[in-house]
DNA sequence: GATCTGATCGAAGGGATCGTTG
DNA sequence: TCCAACGATCCCTTCGATCAGA
C-alpha cells in the first residue's frame, strides 16, 4: 500500500465517482482508470545482495541516477513495512547513532554516501562503540612504515609522510586517510578480524565502503 | 489535503503516467481523470491584462518548438473561458506561498525570475513550509568552513567570511548567500536529499534555479 | 560591513595511480 | 625478475570568497 495526497477538490471528486458502498480508494480509481487489478503481489524489490563484480580493484563508482521519474525508493527493510513511504518524502530514519556496524550498513545514509572517507570513519567509529577493548588491542595493525591507529595526531604524523590523520569520531583514536579505497577496505578487514568478527560480517563490512 | 491509500500496483501505475518531472500525485490524477484544477479561493489574477496566447501550453516560457500536433493536454474544461491558462499554479508568490515545492518551480512568476539567489530563498522558504521537522534536521549541511543554515545571522557572519546571510522568509532561518548557482544547487540537492525527497523531485528542483 | 549577484579562480580534500619495498 | 603489499604523489573534485560586472 502507498498514501499518496490529493487536494481536496480532486479527492471529493474521486470520492463521489463511489458506485458500490465500501469502495476502497483504490477500487475507484481502478474503474475511473481502467486499470485491472493485478493479482501477483509485487514482491518487492530484493536489490540486495550485490553480485560482487570481482573486479580486484575498488573502483566501483556506485550510480546512482534513479531514472523514473516519481515512484518507490528502496523499502527501508525487508519486513514487510506497510506504512511509510508517501508521495515524495521518505521517511528518513537514521537517529545518528546506528547501535551496531550491522545497522550502519544497512543505514540509507550511509549507503548514500560517496565519499569513503565518510564510511570509513563512521565504521570505525561504531566498531569501537560496540567493543572497546577489543578494537584497543586490535588497533596495532600496521603497514611497512605507516601505523594505521594512534591517540593522536602526531603519532601518525610522524609514522610516514602525508598520513592525513582523521580522529575517529567519539573515540579517543585516530587514523591515517590517505590510502586508496582498496586499502581503506582492508585495514577494516584486519581490525575487524583482530576483533573476532565473524568471516561474513567482516566482507559486508569492508565492501560497504 | 486529503491522504488515500492506494495498492502498489495501481500507484506504480499512476506514478508511471507522469508527464512532467515534479508533478504531484494530484498532478497526474487531474490529467488522468480529466479533472481541472479548482482555483481555490481564486484570489489574483490581477496581473491578467496581458494578452496571453490562448493556446495549452501555459509554461513554456521560450524556445517551444509548437509542433503541429499538440492535441489536449490538461483542458481546462469548456466552462472557464479560454483564457484561464494557469491553473492552481498561478498562486503569487508573496504572501501566500505555493503549498509544495512541486507546484513553486512550476510558477510562472517564478520561472521567470532570473534572479537565482530569490528563486534559492523561496525554495526554501516553501521546502521548510512543507516540513519544518525535517528541514530542521536537515539543516546541518556544511561546507568545509562555513555553515550554511542557522537561525541567526550571526552564527552564519562567523562561520566564514561574507557570507551574505539572508533570513529565509516565513521561517526561523538563515542561508549563505554568497555562493556561485551551481554550489546553491548543491545545498538545496542536499537539503532535499536529507530531508528523504525523491531523486526526480530533487533533480528538478535544483535543475529549476 | 553596507549595493548586490554570482562567476571565476585559488585552496583544500579525496583517493586512484603509480612508484617503492620486501 | 616477477609478484604482492604498501606508500604517498599528484590529478581531479569540492568548497570558499574575492572581485568583476551591472
Amino acid at each position: 500500500m502507498k498514501t499518496i495526497e490529493l487536494e481536496d477538490d480532486l479527492y471529493r471528486y474521486i470520492a463521489s465517482q463511489t458506485k458500490d458502498i465500501g469502495e476502497s480508494a483504490s477500487d475507484i480509481l481502478r474503474r475511473l482508470l481502467d486499470v485491472s487489478a493485478n493479482v501477483s503481489a509485487d514482491l518487492t524489490n530484493v536489490e540486495e545482495s550485490q553480485p560482487h563484480a570481482v573486479d580486484t580493484n575498488s573502483e566501483t563508482k556506485q550510480t546512482v541516477t534513479k531514472s523514473p521519474v516519481v515512484v518507490e525508493e528502496e523499502e527501508p527493510t525487508p519486513v514487510s513495512a506497510p506504512i511509510v513511504v508517501e508521495t515524495a518524502v521518505e521517511v528518513v530514519s537514521h537517529s545518528t547513532l546506528p547501535a551496531s556496524i550491522a545497522k550502519l550498513i544497512k543505514n540509507k545514509k550511509f549507503k548514500e554516501t560517496t565519499v569513503s572517507v565518510t564510511k570509513f570513519i563512521q565504521i570505525l567509529s561504531v566498531l569501537y562503540a560496540e567493543n572497546p577493548k577489543e578494537f584497543d588491542t586490535a588497533t596495532d595493525i600496521k603497514g611497512r612504515k605507516r601505523i594505521y591507529f594512534a591517540k593522536s595526531e602526531s603519532e601518525l604524523l610522524s609514522a610516514g609522510s602525508t598520513t592525513k590523520p582523521r580522529q575517529i569520531e567519539n573515540t579517543p583514536y585516530w587514523v591515517i586517510t590517505n590510502t586508496n579505497t582498496g586499502r581503506k577496505r582492508n585495514i577494516i578487514t584486519q581490525l575487524m578480524a583482530e576483533m573476532g568478527y565473524t568471516h561474513a560480517l567482516i566482507d559486508a563490512v569492508s565492501q560497504s565502503i
